[in-house]
DNA sequence: GGTAAAATCAAATCGAACGT
DNA sequence: ACGTTCGATTTGATTTTACC
């Protein structure tokens, strides 16, 4: 597996390297990391940068003074980094994040190459599948499948859409009908759900399917 | 057999000293 | 000023033991 897991502590400390050298073109001193992740100790900030160094974030030239450095932004410029945000599932509420941006809340994410699938990189985000209510859109349970933000769609459509009443989220054909909205689900036997277009908030669009037959 | 309490082990943190 | 190291301590998770 390309990524070893980052503790949140390890997280926090790496985003803020990236927006201090962001800020300032040069990296932090050991004690400014501390100060901002109000540690009591820099030899705690030493352990997580070695934990870092260790998984490959980031590189260290010792006996230099902010000689912290990001090998240059893990995301190279042919992979498009995607945030796995949850898990979808027919029925079962789910909260699709607002801040796609924050990585507290990403589950994890992908990386897939350009040359694999022909996407624009913003606003995308992936969902676990659970359920079998898309089946005949060759999406089944265990699914990972790759959305763009959206709030608008059209018919035939896939689409994960807020349902207000159920508070939950779901994964849907989408057919607008007149002043109700019809969403089908691709399994013949699963009945289409009938909504007025004020009880649903469209999430994304579906863009991509990525399935793991075995392992 | 099931589970709460106790023991054990590793990871994370601290505080201070030391090195450049 | 800044980075590194080290022993002690805390925390968390895991395993073992003891008891009903």
């Amino acid at each position: 597996m390309a990524k070893d897991k980052l503790t949140a502590k390890q997280q926090q400390i790496l985003s803020f390297l990236q927006e201090f050298i962001q800020e300032y073109g040069i990296p932090p001193t050991v004690r400014e990391i501390q100060r901002s992740l109000g540690l009591s100790s820099t030899s705690v900030v030493d352990y997580n940068l070695k934990q870092l160094e260790e998984k490959g974030y980031i590189t260290r030239n010792k006996n230099i003074s902010r000689g912290i450095s990001l090998p240059f932004k893990k995301v190279e410029e042919n992979v498009t980094t995607i945030p796995v945000v949850g898990v979808i599932a027919a029925g079962s509420p789910i909260e699709v994040p607002e801040d796609l941006s924050d990585p507290a809340v990403w589950a994890d994410t992908i990386e897939v190459n350009n040359s694999l699938l022909n996407l624009k990189s913003d606003g995308l985000f992936a969902l676990r599948v659970k359920g079998h209510s898309m089946v005949d859109a060759l999406i089944d349970d265990g699914d990972l499948i790759i959305m763009r933000h959206a709030n608008t769609a059209e018919n035939g459509e896939t689409v994960a859409v807020w349902l207000e009443k159920e508070k939950a989220t779901t994964l849907k054909k989408f057919y607008h009908e007149g002043d109700r909205i019809r969403l089908q689900p691709a399994n013949i036997t699963m009945q289409p759900i009938y909504v007025s277009p004020d009880d649903i908030q469209i999430q994304g669009k579906l863009v991509a399917v990525i399935r793991q037959i075995s392992k």
